[in-house]
DNA sequence: CTCCTGCTCA
DNA sequence: TGAGCGGGAG
């Protein structure tokens, strides 16, 4: 087992490289300018699977509305997903929304630290716990995602294909800034843009890397359709919101059970509308 | 066409 | 382990 693949002058000379880059071309991001745990929570969730110019323009209102736990645990839902609406995976938004409430009545209103008690929350998995404990808490965890695979399989492994997270965990644990990893995880991600935007992504020689499916014409796209019917017309006849997003009775029934598995829909006698919280 | 600071549930 | 989940910029 290779723990220590760097020698100290690789490892200095590799973060020299990344925070140069950082400090002429660094992002100045709203969630960035914050030491609030809650609102980089916050951002957290918005940002899993999300564009960083899409969350830019959603956040600060989602802020301004929902400024701690207390606030948005206390929102009926339809106005949490009105301010959501347009960041994508909607079931996030109500996962959010369960997190505050368990934030609110678990640890009166103050966002646990632990990766336990992170995890415990709706929506949490081990990647935005450890990033949450990064970056609210300024604590020198390892984790991944795209931005940090494309450095990292760039630099370490420049000839190899399907590679496994597990082959670039011992770089990150010798490369990581314990002296300031909420800094250091903001240029890791700066810089694995840069590489994506200029070198045709390397994250794509992840073996974690995989092909999404067309989003025209999906399931997932009338889901959408439907939320921002009842956004607009509070409730709706079940058969009725059924015909206005597709021709086939059947898919329109499956669209419906899936949104009301996920909590965001509520039916009640054939009326759908979305669900309260 | 691609993929975006992943997670949940089967 | 895999399928499913938004919506749009590039």
């Amino acid at each position: 087992m290779n723990t220590s693949p760097l020698s100290a002058t690789e490892v200095a000379g590799f973060q020299a490289h990344v925070y140069r880059y950082f400090s002429l071309h660094g992002r100045s991001l709203p969630w960035r300018f914050s030491s609030n745990p809650w609102h980089i929570f916050v951002s957290e969730i918005m940002l899993q699977q999300t564009q960083v110019s899409r969350v830019a323009e959603k956040y600060p209102p989602f802020i301004e509305a929902f400024p701690t736990p207390q606030a948005l645990a206390q929102s009926p839902f339809p106005q949490v997903l009105a301010l959501w609406n347009g960041l994508g995976y909607n079931r996030r938004a109500r996962f959010l929304h369960s997190a505050a409430q368990q934030i609110h009545t678990l640890h009166h209103d103050s966002v646990p630290s632990t990766t336990s008690d992170l995890m415990a929350l709706s929506g949490i998995g081990a990647a935005t716990a450890a990033a949450i404990r990064a970056y609210a808490f300024n604590l020198p965890e390892i984790f991944i995602e795209t931005n940090i695979r494309a450095v990292y399989i760039y630099h370490f492994f420049p000839q190899n294909d399907a590679v496994d997270d597990c082959q670039l965990l011992p770089y990150l644990r010798q490369t990581l800034d314990k002296t300031a990893p909420a800094r250091w995880y903001n240029a890791l991600m700066d810089y694995g843009v840069l590489l994506k935007r200029t070198l045709k992504n390397p994250a794509k020689r992840s073996k974690h890397h995989s092909i999404q499916s067309t989003f025209a014409g999906s399931d997932r796209e009338l889901r959408g359709k439907v939320i921002r019917i009842l956004l607009q017309k509070d409730k709706q006849p079940k058969d009725e919101l059924i015909k206005a997003i597709t021709d086939d009775p059947a898919r329109g029934e499956r669209i419906i059970q899936s949104l009301i598995k996920d909590k965001i829909l509520s039916s009640e006698a054939e009326i759908l509308f979305l669900s309260t919280g």
